[in-house]
DNA sequence: TATTATAAATGAACGTAATTCAATTATTTG
DNA sequence: CAAATAATTGAATTACGTTCATTTATAATA
C-alpha cells in the first residue's frame, strides 16, 4: 500500500473504532483524529467531510459480506436449501459483525445519501444474489409463476432488516440466530395451512 | 386547553414543519423558535432539548393511526380478510402521511431512545393488534399451529417497513400501494407451490 | 549534495447551532 | 395595589465541523 493510502487507513481504522463506540451525531471529527494521530485537518485532505469519512467506513466490510456469502452458497443445491443458507448467513454475519450492523442498520441504511455510496454498491450484490436465486427457483418450478419475485425479495429482505434491527435495539441481548428455523418456514411456506414442501 | 399547553401546542406545530421539511439534523431551534414567534429559550422551558422536542412530534399522529386502524378493522371477518386490510391500511397511512413517515421510520424507528418515548407506547397497540389478529387465526384453524407467531408478526411488519422506507427513500416517486395484493398475497401463502387458500 | 518545487500536514481561526442563565416582563396572590 | 411568583427573553457560552495561511516533509533537478 502507498504512503497517502496508509494514512488514509489509518483514519478510517480511527473513525471505526469512534463510530462504532458512539454514533454518528455523537462522534468527532477531533476524536477521530486524535485516535488517528493526526490533525484535524489532515482527515479533509482524505475525505470531502464527516459524513464522506463514514460512509467510507463499511466498503470494505460489505465486500467481505458478499464474497463469504458466495462461499457459503458454493456446493448447495435447491432453490429451498439456498435460500435458507442466505437468510442464515445474513444473521449470521450480523452476529459475528454487531458495530458493522449498528452503523450499518441503524444510520446508512435510512440515509438518502447512501445510495450513492460504494458501500451500497457492494450492498447490491447482495440483493441481486437472492433475486437470481428466487428467478432460479420460478425457473424449476419449486416457487409459484404467479409470484412477484420483486415482492419476494422485499418479503425476505424485511423481514431479515427487521429481525436484525430490532436485535440490535435491544442491544444484542439474545441470539439473532435463535429463530432462523422459524423465519425460513415462514418465508417458504407463509403462514396459511400448507401441504408441506 | 390551558395557556401554556397552548404555547407549548404552538411550538410543536413549528417543529412538526420544520422537521419534516429538513431532517433532524438540518433542522435549527433557531428556524422553530421563528416559525412559533417564541424565543429560542423558551423552547427549553417546555423541552428538556432538541432530541425531547422531536420525540414529542409523532404522539397524537400515532395515535390516530392506530384509531383509524381499529376503525377499518370494523366489520371484517376472517383472519386472512383482516390481514390483508391490516397491510392496506398501513401503506395507505403512510401515503396520506409521508411527512410523519420520513421521520418516524427514517429517524425515529431506528433510534434506541425510541423505545422510552411516548410514541412508541402508541405504536405498540399497532403491533399488539396484528399479534391478536394472527393469534385469533391460529385458533380458528386457518393458521398453521406450528408457527411461531411473534416470528410471523416479524414477518408483517418486516416487509411493510422495508416497502415503505423503500418508498421513502426512493423520493415518494411511485405509488405505495400499488403492490399490496402481491404483498398480502405473499405474506399469507408464502412463495412455495400452494393449493390456495 | 544542494537547491528548488511540489505535496502533505498542521492547528489556530471562523461560522454555525445547541444550550444556559441573568435580567426583564407578565401574571397571580394577598 | 404591592409583593411574590412564574414565564419569557436573547445575549453569552460552549462545542463542533470546516477552512486556510503557514510550516514541514518529500521529490525532482542540476
Amino acid at each position: 500500500m502507498s504512503k497517502k493510502n496508509l494514512k488514509k487507513q489509518q483514519i478510517i481504522e480511527a473513525a471505526i473504532e469512534v463510530f462504532s463506540k458512539n454514533n454518528f451525531q455523537n462522534s468527532t471529527i477531533s476524536q477521530i483524529a486524535q485516535k488517528a494521530e493526526v490533525a484535524e485537518g489532515t482527515i479533509y485532505q482524505y475525505f470531502k467531510n464527516k459524513e464522506d469519512l463514514f460512509f467510507s467506513i463499511p466498503v470494505e466490510k460489505t465486500k467481505d459480506f458478499c464474497r463469504e456469502l458466495e462461499l457459503h452458497l458454493q456446493g448447495i443445491t435447491g432453490t429451498f436449501s439456498n435460500i435458507r443458507k442466505f437468510i442464515w448467513y445474513y444473521l449470521y454475519f450480523f452476529k459475528m459483525n454487531p458495530g458493522y450492523g449498528r452503523t450499518l442498520m441503524l444510520e446508512m441504511r435510512v440515509n438518502k445519501s447512501f445510495a450513492k455510496t460504494k458501500a451500497y454498491d457492494s450492498f447490491k450484490n447482495l440483493t441481486d444474489r437472492i433475486l437470481e436465486i428466487i428467478k432460479e427457483g420460478q425457473e424449476e418450478g419449486v416457487i409459484r409463476k404467479d409470484v412477484n419475485i420483486f415482492i419476494t425479495r422485499q418479503l425476505i429482505l424485511g423481514i431479515l432488516e427487521h429481525v436484525v434491527t430490532r436485535w440490535l435495539l435491544k442491544g444484542e441481548t439474545y441470539d439473532v440466530l435463535e429463530h432462523y428455523q422459524d423465519v425460513s418456514d415462514l418465508v417458504l411456506h407463509g403462514i396459511g395451512l400448507s401441504k408441506g414442501e
